[in-house]
DNA sequence: TATAGCTTTGCAACCGGTTGCAAAAAGTTA
DNA sequence: TAACTTTTTGCAACCGGTTGCAAAGCTATA
């Protein structure tokens, strides 16, 4: 079926040996060698086995790429960058879904199975087990969008949520608005908790009154418009709202257009993330960017350095964002 | 390092071959091997590499998803639904992102050093050559959101796009509009023309005006916001717009409403996708859904088909949206 | 021309599994 | 208990590559 090396190595008369030489960087072989083997292989239309060839090199070049975000629409841009990304060290990504029918513990042995080289585990909402397994399991791996800690035990490249809300409270600030309030995502996720920290400790510095705070239930269009709904009817509505991310924000927008007010006249609005679609004309939301390409080209980085050189104490890093 | 076949079958004090038979489903074990195998290999912790498995079975289970769409946010759902679908089946997905810097020729020769089992081609831009090629490799290959072809030299699942016009034209005829026009995606693309001819079929058919026709330059929220800006600005605009998707239609919409006009009671305007982000409250588009769901199904039927009985003439299918 | 030193090549074993085949073990039947 | 089936097991070859080692080939030097 397929042409193999044996195929290549008869038609140009040399040994096995020297066919796999002439494939392989960095072996020795000699110029007349390398142009029979090479016009043989072109002949036949042969190209090496990866997978066999792993067997022996123990590297597969295979990159587990797990995640259980495939709702909010900023991860499609987070894939296409990871994909290039990988694809331009010559990786390849072998995607994982995991969900409530895919399990943590089926994609650890999953992954496995297919001796990946590393795994990026890129989820701001799973929980760290799901990558300490991949390590302790001797995987190299690195959570990205995951959450800070000051002694992890995976490497994490995250954004950094504390800052982010004191971004958010200055901007608001700075724009007037006086009394403000926070609109979280759900109230479990470590997220929306250090947003919340940064938020309040700016705004104690800044000498402004404690804000209402209250948390959507997820991270969608439309808890962020039920919960604004709600606060619209049976509360008197904050100056402006720090909303959890942009997905969010679109959300509480709606509400608070729907109830005959303006953004930013009567009421002011900052999400996260800085999506595509914040920027369209019929949303304009003002956001803050999280630094996506360098979270992911820092996952990158980092788990290309553990191929090399594993086994580094684990380490959290997190970037602004702006 | 990793534990092996070896390592099992001299825990267990039997033959090789016994423990992969154990781990091989169909083969014929004993009660009390299968039991002193499977302990040896609890104890150990030991996971059959699959890879090294694939070099004899011929069968990797891995499917290369091939695509250049990482932008519109529907791929997002595609992507989803495609993993779990591959998952589901125990199959791998094997992330291709085709873009200027990485082609089609070089992923043609990456997944066959991968040795995967088929590729499904997800895009509605791609050229039919890209499949060609797999298939010409001996690589079986299904074409997901391809154009119809009557001859199609691979196989292609698909939305039927020219009933995507006429339902479009019924839809605004039967609310009412008489002066329609077309506001297609980029003019070359086979969709746009697909669409085009069963909106002007349709039209006819029910008696109505010839309806403008333009092309917008891309499927994107600018293209839409600029070619509506232009139409509204240098011409008498149409009663109601057929526009080539829904993200472009989102940009028509954001001009109309610039414009100091409302839809759906000064222009009509219907989109095709029925992305989650059309039936958003602020954005409220009528759209007409592409069988999404189906088409993912389908294809993924159609390539593990092949894998059981590969060398079927190629078919190509199109399922209707509503 | 003989010798030393470096480069190139092939042999054979190995990576972690599967599988056809024949021998051994177990189960049936008379 | 013997003869015959059927099931279970291990051996050894194989899948498509890589690689340590020693022999062979070359070049340079004396």
């Amino acid at each position: 079926m397929a042409i193999t090396l044996n195929d290549v190595a008869q038609r140009a008369g040399v040994s096995r040996s020297a066919v796999s030489r002439t494939f392989t960087d960095g072996a020795s072989v000699s110029k007349v060698m390398r142009q029979k083997v090479e016009d043989a292989a072109i002949e036949l239309g042969y190209t090496p086995n990866f997978l066999a060839r792993s067997l022996t090199t123990r590297s597969t070049k295979l990159i587990g790429l797990v995640s259980d975000n495939f709702h909010n629409p900023i991860f499609l841009e987070v894939f296409d960058q990871f994909t290039r990304g990988l694809q331009d060290r010559g990786l390849r990504p072998l995607l994982v879904n995991l969900s409530e029918t895919y399990q943590a513990s089926s994609s650890l042995r999953m992954l496995q199975q297919y001796s990946v080289d590393g795994v990026i585990v890129a989820s701001s909402t799973l929980p760290p087990e799901v990558s300490e397994a991949f390590r302790s399991a001797g995987i190299p791996v690195v959570n990205s969008f995951g959450r800070f800690s000051l002694a992890p035990k995976v490497d994490v490249v995250g954004i950094d949520d504390e800052a982010c809300g004191q971004i958010a409270a200055e901007t608001l600030l700075a724009r007037g608005y006086k009394r403000l309030a926070f609109l979280g995502g759900p109230q479990a996720a470590t997220s929306t908790q250090s947003r919340l920290r940064g938020f309040l400790s700016e705004l104690q510095r800044a000498g402004g009154p404690t804000p209402d705070i209250t948390f959507a239930e997820a991270y969608s269009f439309e808890a962020g418009r039920a919960e604004m709904q709600r606060l619209l009817r049976e509360t008197t509505p904050a100056e402006a709202y720090f909303c959890g991310d942009d997905v969010l924000s679109i959300g509480a927008l709606s509400a608070i257009r729907d109830h005959g007010l303006r953004v930013p006249e009567d009421i002011g609005l900052i999400g996260v993330n800085d999506m595509q679609m914040s920027g369209w004309q019929n949303i304009n939301l003002t956001t803050i960017a999280q630094p996506f390409a360098e979270i992911i080209q820092t996952s990158i980085d980092v788990i290309v350095d553990m191929l090399h050189a594993p086994k580094q104490p684990a380490q959290a890093r997190r970037l602004p964002g702006r």
